[in-house]
RNA sequence: GGUCUGGUAGUUCAGUUGGUUAGAAUACCUGCCUGUCACGCAGGGGGUCGCGGGUUCGAGUCCCGUCCAGACCGCCA
């Protein structure tokens, strides 16, 4: 046996007790005629204390015997901090050397991204993302405990499977006994769970890796996983008291947080009264629309709006000119898109300065003051245009003052429901309508007759967990009739051979004894950022890929041999150097 | 596909208006040190300033191109 003990286990209670540790060597402290390092593995550090030089470097694994002794001089900062472990010479065995590591190995360490991506197996060796996988490890111990606990099966789902045109690119792998044919990875399990349905596994779940072929993000890889789940017999109501229980029990079992019952918004609201689908509802800062207000005096540009959108800032009115020309700045971005930013300051002596005095008079800014509720000392941001993008922007604008005016605390949470989503979403590009979420979504019955007339105005029994202004989950009660699947394959401008070819299984399948069935994917990697109070999601995945997809480490992707190309049937169309 | 920010010692960074031999901290190496725990003290080694081109008497610094990294927009049913 290599060990006895762990290097976060021994206490006082085992002073006199010979102990073999082993572990990597952290810190050395040499004072001449004594000798301390701390010897590390991921249950903690141990003192190791000789009375000999020995050459160590950072790093290197050894293995130690020795008698566990109360310390001269105790350390109240580590749980092992009341003894130390003194070894002689020959019980000190180096099991492994280590070149020097080019980050320190400490929580707040010196390394910088890229350096770290490169060396993972070392950034992996500290703390802070040790309790991250720790804490990605105990949620899923939980879901699955909660899960299993109200009759949920964990089933296993193809990941070589078929590529569709709906929704996400997909990732293709080529398939050598059927040549110039490919797999898909899948973007979820989308059909497989709707499949398991039909097979009477009426509660489903898996936590799956899913794969999309998209641009990345702090928060979005090329891979992630998803608690995928399903169930039949439902209504979109059993799906939220279900999925509620399930992250209410998370907080409670990881966070030791009581949540109350989520709050649920309609997603027209959410949009009205907020400008996000998504909302961060831990502060207040709601839309007002004062575009009435604010019409017929003169100023073109809020007469030509479709909507004139305020918030106001509460004890906000100190703002100085060049606070507010940040703000404009902001807004002014490319990425944001405002054309530009007006505010009204609402003095304490009831008296008003806006940047548009010359159109509105004190008589006009006090009503929208009223409109809006702002009080003596608050600041008006108004900004106008369009309705959608000017909704946007002003979500944006309403999360960067939330950010700057400390009102979004990370140790807050506040989970709600979006539903009623938009069946249908207009895109541009190739002028038709696509599924919002996806082509197996089942429209509301009572909007049902507006399909054909204004098939943007219908509105799909979709919704999404937002926990703090992040998606963490969506879902959708599914069609489970052949006619209707049938006919929604027919708005998304599928022919009815191609419907057959790409999903004719599932619409079989629905003619052989198709229960009612819904559910939801939740986000798997987002959740424990989230829980561990994080924005990105890299530092909760033991081996992420980078902005560019790469996997710095291995070096993937990367060419492939002649031999495994012709194995495939593939040609490689070359790019000319120059 | 686009916008922005960055790339200087092993590492994290500073480097002014273009001007002497490119600095600091930390890490590393050597020596000293018996209660350290960010140990301390003394000394030492360490640089293709991402890469290519241009402007200039002179470029880490200015210009153009390019590569890499990060954040964001588009994209993500």
């Amino acid at each position: 046996m290599y060990r006895t003990h762990t290097n976060g286990e021994l206490r006082i209670e085992h002073v006199g007790q010979k102990v073999t540790l082993c572990g990597w060597v952290q810190a050395k402290r040499d004072l001449g005629g004594m000798y301390f390092f701390d010897l590390r593995d991921r249950y903690g550090i141990t003192q190791i204390v000789l009375d000999f030089h020995y050459a160590l470097g950072r790093e290197y694994v050894i293995k130690v015997e020795g008698t566990v002794v109360e310390r001269e001089s105790k350390n109240t900062i580590i749980p092992t901090g009341e003894i130390e472990v003194v070894v002689k010479e020959h019980d000190l065995q180096i099991l492994n050397e280590s070149n020097v590591p080019p980050f320190t190995i400490e929580d707040e360490t010196d390394g910088g991204e890229e350096l770290r991506m490169q060396y993972r197996y070392l950034d992996l060796r500290r703390n802070p993302l040790q309790n991250n996988l720790k804490l990605r490890h105990k949620l899923s111990i939980e879901i699955r405990k909660y899960l299993d606990g109200i009759n949920f099966l964990e089933i296993e789902t193809p990941y070589l499977i078929k590529s569709t045109p709906e929704g996400a690119r997909d990732f293709v792998v080529p398939s050598r006994m059927n040549p110039n044919e490919f797999y898909a990875l899948p973007q979820s399990p989308q059909t497989f769970k709707q499949l398991l349905m039909v097979s009477g596994y009426d509660r489903y779940y898996q936590i799956v890796r899913c794969f999309r072929d998209e641009d990345l993000r702090a928060d979005r890889q090329p891979e992630f996983t998803q608690i995928d789940c399903e169930m039949a017999f439902v209504e979109q109501e059993d799906i939220f008291d279900t999925f509620e229980g399930m992250v209410t029990h998370l907080f409670k079992t990881v966070k030791g947080i009581e949540l109350t019952a989520f709050p649920r918004m309609d997603y027209a609201t959410a949009m009205e009264q907020y400008g996000s689908d998504k909302p961060d509802i831990r502060f207040g800062m709601t839309f007002n629309y004062i575009t009435e207000e604010s019409k017929n005096k003169g100023f073109n540009v809020f007469d030509e709006a479709e909507d004139v959108i305020a918030i106001v800032a509460k004890d906000c009115v100190s703002y100085t000119r060049k606070e507010l020309d940040k703000l404009t700045d902001f807004v002014r971005r490319p990425q944001v898109g405002a054309k530009g930013m007006v505010y009204v300051r609402c003095n304490e002596d009831g008296t008003f300065k806006s940047s548009v005095d010359k159109f509105y008079s004190q008589g006009d800014l006090k009503a929208w003051a009223e409109k809006c509720d702002a009080k003596a000392g608050d600041l008006i941001l108004v900004l106008s245009g369009d309705r959608a993008p000017t909704q946007n922007q002003m979500s944006v604008l309403r999360l960067h003052l939330g950010d700057e005016l400390g009102l979004r605390n990370p140790n807050d949470y506040a989970p709600l429901w979006v539903y009623d989503f938009p069946l249908l979403e207009w895109d541009e590009d190739s002028k038709r309508y696509h599924a919002m979420h996806h082509p197996f979504t089942s429209p509301k019955s009572e909007d049902l007759n507006l399909l054909s007339s204004e098939p943007g105005k219908v509105r799909a029994n979709a919704y999404d967990m937002v926990l703090n202004g992040v998606e963490i989950g969506g879902g959708s009660i599914r069609i489970h009739d052949k006619e209707v699947q049938s006919t929604m394959f027919d708005h998304l401008g599928f022919t009815k051979e191609e419907a057959q070819a790409q999903f004719g299984f599932l619409m079989n399948a629905f003619e052989y004894g198709a229960p009612p069935h819904g559910g939801i994917a939740l986000g798997f990697d987002r959740l424990c950022a989230l829980f561990g109070g994080r924005e990105t999601i890299r530092d909760f995945i033991a081996f992420p890929k980078n902005n560019s997809g790469r996997d710095v480490m291995i070096d993937s992707p990367s060419p492939i041999s002649a031999e495994q190309l012709e194995e495939l049937n593939i040609d490689l169309k070359v790019k000319e150097e120059h």
